[in-house]
RNA sequence: CGGGGUGUAGCGCAGUCCGGUUAGCGCACCUGCUUUGGGAGCAGGGGGUCGCUGGUUCGAAUCCAGUCUCCCCGACCA
């Protein structure tokens, strides 16, 4: 394989090639033919199968239901929102024709112009206008409330500049569409599913997350108000790595999805929508790999354990293979998914660093010494700690061995990204701390979209999150001098 | 859409400035032997319309013109 990553360094340029090449030398994902688009492979597809499947639990314990919508979406119904349609109208797919036919002049295939829409067709860049069109059938009266759907999907954003799974042209996501009778049900709603996704984040993902809210500029296309989850990467950048909108009555109003009160009076219904994608799989990759790769928290690592033969000849594999498959037995009993890995093509330490890039957390190897000792080699990918262990007792040790990798690889990145939020309180230090050191920075605001917008043209740095847990505190903003009551997170992000 | 690169075997590249036998290297692949406790060694082998079109020339991967692709940086964004 001859690999080689480069080293892990924090400049912006050599982080995006080496997250790049992580990427496809893993064999997670790679660039395809279309533009912008991404071919995600079995082994990044089998990680995002884990986090859909635990998601999809967490949203149907919490009175969810899964429900499918349209790709397809007529323009007028994409124009009813104003400020929805000014959100997205600059990375829309569109769909003009529906039939191709052999170019009478011989070249090939073309558009047949006898084949053009009445009415153009935009390809889903998320589904609220379709599903508002939808839930206006659906809902005539209070008893018909709430409704409580998601959808897992792909969804079309024409970007401009796109970075395998951070921002794609083409990505999988699930986008919940609720409705409710009150302005406080929608809120707790928004607030239940941000919560959601933060203990998805750190009880799944092993990736600390700061929770609150968006501030009014960086707030989703028609929302009310935007709660958001985000973390930090490696290189001190921050990605918003899910959202839960508050809709207020926007979309019922540009929908006209009115219902009946006990009272027989008509009302407005009250939103949300939330979502996560295939970027959560960035965040992964790039809060926790190290120079010898992917480092995945056991809960979403496809194999969680390997065992490698070390042999001459193939009687001492069989024998090797015997013991392994009775191990391998007893742990997936536990539930813990194993691979033993045979192949005689290859030797032991090819595979020792091809499961090291593909993080898998628990590598065992057994060779003649073992056989003739009892005891079995043993590293955990987190830490690459070597050791060799009796055999005995081996089930649960690996069995409590998922658990504490989970955990330390949470610890670990929750303390840098601990140590990457600084406070701050002048402009100089400011923009000092965001080019020497990158990260969340907690500063005072002014809570105006001038200021924000200020900051942003200067430094590039965003307002990330007002946190729920910021506490009131005084202050001034760093840039404008004007008063402030608490401080936000700035960081520059992805 | 601006700025900068790139295109030669499945992948990564050299060769191009200064035109000249049969286009080369590493990885991967195939065969054989030896190996196997951290990415094996040796020997042999297969695989190319040098992005495309046209031009200059006795002769073009190499020079000229046009064209396309992909990548990086910026504007846009989850």
């Amino acid at each position: 394989m001859a690999k080689e990553l480069k080293d892990l360094t924090k400049s912006d340029e050599n982080y995006s090639q080496w997250y790049n090449d992580l990427v496809v030398k893993a064999g997670l994902a790679e660039n395809s033919a279309v533009r912008g688009c991404m071919v995600i492979k079995p082994y990044g597809y089998a990680i995002w199968e884990k986090m859909h499947d635990a998601l999809d639990k967490m949203f149907k314990e919490t009175g969810h239901q899964n429900a499918y919508f349209p790709l397809f979406i007529p323009k007028s119904f994409f124009s009813k929102e104003a400020d929805h349609v000014e959100g997205f109208a600059k990375e829309c797919a569109v769909v003009t024709h529906y039939r191709l036919k052999n170019d009478p002049a011989g070249n090939g295939v073309v558009v047949d112009p006898d084949a053009k829409l009445e009415e153009e067709l935009i390809v889903r860049p998320t589904s609220e206008t379709i599903i508002w069109s939808t839930y206006k059938n659906w809902i005539h009266s209070y008893r018909d409330l709430p409704i409580l759907c998601n959808q897992w999907a792909n969804v079309v954003r024409w970007e401009m500049r796109t970075r395998l799974f951070l921002r794609t042209a083409e990505f999988l996501w699930q986008e919940g569409h609720t409705a409710h009778a009150t302005r406080e049900e929608a809120i707790a709603e928004a607030t239940k599913m941000v919560h959601v996704y933060q203990r998805f984040a750190e009880e799944w993902m092993s990736l600390p997350v700061v929770v609150g809210h968006k501030s009014p500029n960086e707030r989703f296309a028609g929302a009310e108000d935007t709660l958001t989850i985000e973390s930090l990467m490696q290189d001190g950048k921050a990605l918003q790595s899910g959202t839960s909108h508050f809709l207020g009555q926007n979309f019922a109003k540009a929908f006209d999805v009115q219902y009946a009160n006990k009272e027989g009076k008509l009302e407005y219904v009250w939103a949300t929508s939330w979502g996560v994608s295939t970027r959560l799989m960035g965040a992964l990759i790039m809060a926790h790999s190290d120079n010898n790769g992917l480092v995945l928290p056991p809960k979403l690592a496809p194999i969680q354990v390997v065992m490698v033969p070390i042999y001459k000849g193939l009687e001492q594999l069989d024998e090797i293979r015997t013991r392994f498959e009775a191990i391998a037995a007893a742990l997936r009993e536990k539930g813990i998914s194993v691979k033993i890995d045979d192949r005689d093509n290859v030797r032991s330490g090819f595979k020792f660093s091809e499961y090291e890039l593909k993080g898998v957390p628990v590598r065992l190897a057994m060779g003649p010494r073992d056989l003739e000792n009892g005891t079995i080699e043993l590293v955990r990918r987190d830490t690459l700690e070597k050791e060799t262990r009796p055999q005995e007792g081996l089930v649960d040790y690996v069995e409590q061995l998922m658990t504490d990798i989970q955990q330390n690889i949470y610890r670990k990145a929750l303390a840098f990204r601990d140590s990457m939020i600084t406070k701050v309180d002048t402009w100089e230090e400011f923009q000092r701390v965001l080019d020497e050191k990158g990260g969340f920075i907690s500063a005072h605001w002014d809570g105006t979209v001038e200021t924000e917008i200020a900051i942003k043209d200067a430094t590039k740095a965003t307002i990330r999150c007002i946190p729920f847990d910021a506490p009131d505190e005084e202050g001034t903003c760093i840039f404008s001098g004007k008063p402030s009551h608490r401080r936000v997170l700035f960081a520059r992000s992805y």
